[in-house]
DNA sequence: GTAAAATATATCGTACGCGATATATTTTTC
DNA sequence: GAAAAATATATCGCGTACGATATATTTTAC
C-alpha cells in the first residue's frame, strides 16, 4: 500500500522550491509595484545595473531563461521607458540592451528594497549561509544537467 | 558607489529559489510528458492520490495557489479524463474533485518518477535534511506573512 | 425572516515561461 | 566563394499565476 510514500507532497523536494519561489515574489510585489515593474523585470534590472549594454543572450544566460521569454519582457520594459534596444554594428544579429536614464534612476529607489524583506531578522544567519551554499551547489548541478541533455 | 552591493544578483536569496524551481520542473518534464500531464497537474494529482474527493479550495490551500489558477487547471484535467467535478449536495457552492479510474491508474506509473530524479545520489543526505527543515521554516514564515497582510 | 456579510468558485485580463518554429546574419566547410 | 551549419533574436501557441471582479450560495445580524 505505502510504496506510494514517495508520492506524498510533503516528501517532495520540488514542491517547497516551487511554493517558496512564488511566495517570495509576492513579498517583493508591493515594493516593485511602486517602481512600476514586475519581479522578472526587476531581475533584468539587477543584471543591467551590474553590467549595462549587454546582449539579449547574456541576460538570458544570467537569469537562466530562454530568449523567447526575455524578448517580450524586454519589449515591455522598452515600452515602459526603462531600456533601449540597439543592434550591434559588428554583428547585426545581436541586440544590445541599454538602460535609459529612467531605468538607471530606479536603482536608487530599489536599493532600499532588500532590507524591507524578511531575512536578516527572522532567519538565523548561519542557516542562511548554509542554505545559500546548498542552493549554489544544486543550481550548478541542475544547470549542468540541462546542458548534458542537449 | 557600492551601497549597491545589496542589489547584485548573487546576493539575492530570491533568485536561486526562482531559478531552481524552474530547473526542477524541467527535470520532471520528460517523465510527466509520458503521463500526458504538466508539473502543476502532477502536484494536483499528488494531493488527490493522498486524499480523494476534496474541494477546489482544499487543493488550492495545499498547493498555496488561488482558485483562479486551480479552476482552469482542473478543467483541463477534466477534459483529459483524469478527474471529475461534482457539486456538493450539502453546500452547493462547493465543487468536489474526484479521481477517475484513469487518474488513479496514473499513480502506478508516477511512483517510479522520484527515483529517476537527482537527489539520492548526487546530494549529501545530511545537507538534504537540513535543507528540508530550513525550507519548512521559511515556508511557514512566508505563509504566515501572507495571512497577516490580508 | 430578510438584508448584509461571508464563503466558494468562476471569469477576465495581463505577464510570464517555454517548446517549436521562423528569420536574419555570421561562420564554417569544402 | 557558395552552400551548409551555427548563432542571435523573434514569433506563435499553450499553460500557468495572479489581481480584480462577478456570481451563486450560505451564514450572520438585527
Amino acid at each position: 500500500m505505502d510504496n506510494y510514500e514517495v508520492l506524498k507532497l510533503d516528501n517532495q523536494l520540488c514542491f517547497p522550491f516551487y511554493a517558496i519561489s512564488r511566495l517570495i515574489t509576492k513579498q517583493y510585489q508591493p515594493h516593485l509595484e511602486e517602481l512600476g515593474i514586475t519581479y522578472p523585470q526587476y531581475l533584468v534590472l539587477l543584471v543591467l545595473w551590474e553590467t549595462d549594454q549587454i546582449s539579449v543572450n547574456t541576460i538570458a544566460e544570467k537569469l537562466i531563461l530562454k530568449t523567447n521569454t526575455i524578448t517580450p519582457l524586454l519589449k515591455r520594459m522598452e515600452n515602459a521607458g526603462l531600456i533601449k534596444r540597439l543592434k550591434s554594428k559588428e554583428d547585426e544579429r545581436k541586440v544590445y540592451i541599454h538602460l535609459t536614464k529612467k531605468g538607471l534612476t530606479l536603482r536608487e529607489k530599489a536599493v532600499c528594497i532588500p532590507s524591507k524583506l524578511i531575512g536578516s531578522d527572522e532567519v538565523d544567519d548561519k542557516q542562511m549561509e548554509m542554505m545559500k551554499k546548498f542552493q549554489q551547489q544544486l543550481l550548478t548541478l541542475l544547470k549542468a544537467m540541462q546542458n548534458t541533455e542537449e
